[in-house]
DNA sequence: TCTTGACATAAAGTGCACTTTAGGCTATAA
DNA sequence: TTATAGCCTAAAGTGCACTTTATGTCAAGA
């Protein structure tokens, strides 16, 4: 499973990114610098895949570019950094859990707006149907 | 209850929206024309403030503005458009679904991820107690 | 009466995260 | 050998949802 290499084709396809985004990515430096092949085409392993799976997660998550740049510089430069990532990770884990409150409580909300126009759709269809009873009735009595 | 009103500054503040924000739904059409004083400004009313909290609700579960405008349009036209509107906000439900199930999932994820880097931390640690350790006996044998 | 503060508009600007474009290199297949 | 497909870079462009700026009106208090 290991030492299997990509090209970047193949890893849109895994990553659901497009081409240019990963490209994007690596001279922004929020993916590390990948391998190239003697003619200059990157060539990428599953570590590289692995990075771009947390940065789908961070951003999915809503973590701006800068903020995941910071955490992927910190996690190379090494052990001393290992206080702020886990603070970086367990602050962000927290707007996560903020996030998901907040959606909860709108997808009742919208629950709550479809019963609402269920329930109204009802009542138009009643009266129309009234007024189209009503209609053949004056119809047979002219 | 009803029949009270407010200033753009409450409603600003009622909502957490800021008030060049109102404005801009405003003139974008995505909520209805605000009733006006003699001398131009506007005067809300629990009404508008119900078609803010609409708005932010498909807002904060990520649908774009043209279609929540659209959404408000179908609301002003009447009967005809009832079954637009359950359609789109069932339609909607699910996206929210989705958006439910990726972030818990990347939730997971993270959790996940803070637990590796303690892990990691604590073999750090430990490695770093060690070398103290030794030093300090590196020290006395000295 | 004059100043202050809250409101107004129109138009331009901003920030973010990409996407598109233009031009060029290289390996394989016909 | 030539054309085609897939990669490359740098730079400019895009789309969205606001935000900011410049300018002006109006009502109330000092």
């Amino acid at each position: 499973m290991e030492n299997k290499t990509y090209t970047i084709k193949e890893v849109a396809e895994k990553t659901n990114l497009t081409i240019p985004t990963i490209r994007y990515y690596e001279t922004e430096g929020v993916l590390p610098p990948v391998e190239r092949s003697d003619s200059g085409n990157r060539v990428f392993t599953d570590s590289d895949i692995g990075w771009l799976d947390l940065i789908c997660c961070l951003r999915g998550t809503g973590m701006p570019i800068k903020k995941i740049k910071q955490f992927v510089q910190w996690c190379l430069e090494g052990d001393d950094t290992i206080d702020d990532r886990i603070e970086m990770l367990i602050e962000h884990g927290k707007t996560v859990d903020e996030q998901l409150q907040v959606l909860t409580n709108y997808k009742a909300a919208i629950e709550w707006k479809i019963n609402y126009h269920r329930e109204m759709k009802m009542q138009i269809d009643a009266r129309r149907n009234a007024v189209r009873i009503i209609e053949q009735q004056d119809l047979k009595n002219d």
